[in-house]
DNA sequence: TATTGCATGTGACATTTGTCACATCTTAAT
DNA sequence: ATTAAGATGTGACAAATGTCACATGCAATA
């Protein structure tokens, strides 16, 4: 199995690929240090997989891969990342990445590597269980220092459902300046400026999932 | 690397373990026929992954595997199928289920075995292009009766961070008023009354998945 | 009873936001 | 060259928003 191997720490490539090639299996063509090198040495070596970190300077490894990817859509792109990102996530699936796993797994690499190339998806489990739609994903709420009570939680679903504090006013029977007192205590104790933030919040924490 | 497999059609099940223990790391345990087996072997045996058929007669295997992971969540359980079945899929991602792949692909199964073993998880191609249903929206503001330049998705973008127009303004080196006009444009567009309307427009058409 | 806490409300205030009319400048098309 | 279109900007304005200090009333409870 011919691989070549992206990530930003040269030290980890020069790791990788020692314990890749301890296995007779398997052949380390080069070695690059981010997204752009991905790209030229993926040209150069057309490797059976290739091996890439995501966050890199000049180009990430999503960049690069969308672009290798479009010259080459059966291209087997294995991410390798350190810390885990659901944007991230969603986008290398989009991009038709064949696998996302942790480096610090390092029993998992080569399995991982064998089960791309015989034309597999792999993903960690903790990279499964971020995918919003299936999981239960726990509710950030409850990891705050202060705790959200029944009514502003109420309250902050119907700003984000983009309601004014008048509407919500009316909504819920109480006066505009109570809302407005409300929302002022929420956003203090969420550490957020505004309205927006607040709705951006809980989108970003998939809240919605949860009603 | 000690498995057990279960497939109604028992043909298939010698022939994988055939295949299977040419390689000296695996040891299959046991062949079972439905779900009731795979139950009681994966309790006699407790396999390092159980390789497992989904429909079978008497039980099948999604059911057999939610009871097995009820009582060992760590449980490695490996689906192996004919077709392509949505609903199956997400219930065995729901499950827990660590991969499922399909028998014809013979290669492919030991790589995605040891994979499956080293802790990652592991889907055939076909089946994760079914995975994320959510992301097949099509961009909703491609549908819209006015075109969005790459500018103002840009502007709602950065609204939809959470960003204040003088925020903004300083981000795109343009002045405020600017950033209100063109604001202002976008709202009408959408037919959205505020920015927060258009920051909860922007998560509930998961925009936020495309960037 | 007295007190404390909580929910609700008010009014004032500064800031931000969204709208509008219009100005300026550049670029492309005729 | 003239025109048209688009991008950028300004100033004015009303409305909405967020903050704050402080009131009122009610219920629990020491």
């Amino acid at each position: 199995m011919r691989i070549v191997i992206i990530d930003d720490d040269n030290l980890v490539g020069i790791s990788l690929k020692t314990i890749l090639e301890a296995n007779q299996e398997v052949e380390v063509l080069a070695i690059g240090n981010n997204g752009k090198e991905g790209i030229l040495l993926y040209e150069k070596y057309q490797p059976d997989v290739l091996l890439m970190d995501i966050r890199m300077d000049i180009m990430t490894g999503i960049d690069a891969a969308k672009i290798i990817i479009e010259k080459d859509k059966n291209a087997k792109i294995l991410f390798l990342t350190t810390f885990l990102d659901d944007d991230y996530i969603i986008k290398a699936l989009q991009l038709g990445a064949k696998g996302y796993i942790l480096k610090q797994d390092f029993e998992s690499i080569l399995p991982a590597l064998k089960a791309v190339y015989s034309g597999q998806n792999v993903f960690g489990d903790k990279i499964i269980s971020k995918i919003p739609s299936f999981l239960d994903q726990k509710k950030a709420l409850e990891d705050l220092p202060f705790s959200i009570s029944q009514k502003e939680l109420e309250l902050i679903r119907l700003v984000a459902d983009g309601l004014s504090n008048k509407e919500i006013s009316q909504k819920l029977y109480l006066s505009e300046g109570t809302i407005r007192n409300y929302l002022s205590n929420i956003l203090e104790k969420l550490d957020l400026r505004d309205r927006t933030q607040l709705a951006v919040f809980y989108y970003q924490n998939h809240l919605d999932l949860y009603r």
